[in-house]
DNA sequence: CCTAATCCCGTTGACGCCCATGTTCCCCCA
DNA sequence: TGGGGGAACATGGGCGTCAACGGGATTAGG
């Protein structure tokens, strides 16, 4: 296997009694790549999921805070999502997280995680609701290339 | 565990029969590198929250009354708030602070406190208070994700 | 003298750390 | 080509540590 640096593909693990999962192998080794030995998430905007990743993820965010000002509302709302509304995961000796109540909450998320790479993130999704998901976003993407095709002359 | 030096994520500690709180842990350590042991506080104003960091939360502000007309009346009130209605917090010894009424009154904190990292500072808000300014957050977030959304061409 | 703030110590429950087991997949060799 | 032997990884569980919490004791202040 060649070496690859962006979370790529998916998998599903079960938790354990004491509501512990295992992070991917693969995913482990691309943290491990960046240096990096404990995860920060946030509870994506628009899906069911939870947007993992290192600090990086934190400063993609960030960059778009230029402006410092305490009273502007669309960065204190941003800096609040960011910063107040986000969690730490930390992986043990053998690269497991445990599931929360902030993972548990947003996702649906009960007794297994579906584990999905997003390049520079991933995303951790209860399994059922993966599945809507992808289905709504291949019939999406099903749907423009047809319209794409009607629009251009054959 | 690396070095940190930002609020972040969010934890809910109770209030004993004393009045005292703890400090979420992961704070105290943020406080430490930077050398602090007392915290200024500030009732935010368009939030039901208090603001508590060491002195560059006063810096913040500051900077912005430098910019202005000393005899400008928004300039002096802002000096008015930042310097006259501030509080000290102390730790003590296991790192608790006491509630005062300087925070009950404008949080309407009663039993419990959130704390919530904003990056240079965090804030302590009353639990069911910080649930509906997160829900306004991301609803303001979500509508703005999607008016970029449908501006940009597809 | 009474109230309140500070210090100190014990308890408890959650979490981090460690070792053991099971399972799957792959490679090598018969 | 099919089976044996690993290796890598997911999974299960014991145990120690630390943070949150409760409460008593001591000190300061009015």
């Amino acid at each position: 296997m060649w070496r690859v640096e962006r979370f790529l593909s998916n998998a599903v693990n079960r938790i354990d009694a004491k509501g512990r999962v295992s992070v991917p192998a693969h995913f482990r080794s691309v943290l491990q790549l960046k240096g990096l030995t404990d995860l920060y998430a946030l509870q994506s905007i628009d899906m069911a999921a939870i947007d993992a990743g290192g600090m990086d993820l934190l400063e993609r965010f960030e960059h778009r805070l230029a402006d410092d000002d305490p009273f502007n509302r669309t960065s204190d709302d941003m800096s609040f999502y960011v910063h107040g509304d986000g969690a730490f995961l930390k992986l043990d000796g053998t690269g497991r997280i445990t599931v929360t109540d902030f993972i548990r909450e947003h996702t649906g998320i009960t007794d297994q995680v579906h584990f999905v790479g997003r390049g520079h993130f991933f995303q951790m999704w209860s399994p059922e609701r993966f599945a809507e998901h992808r289905a709504q976003v291949r019939a999406r993407l099903l749907a423009q290339r047809e319209a794409q095709a009607g629009a251009r002359p054959a």
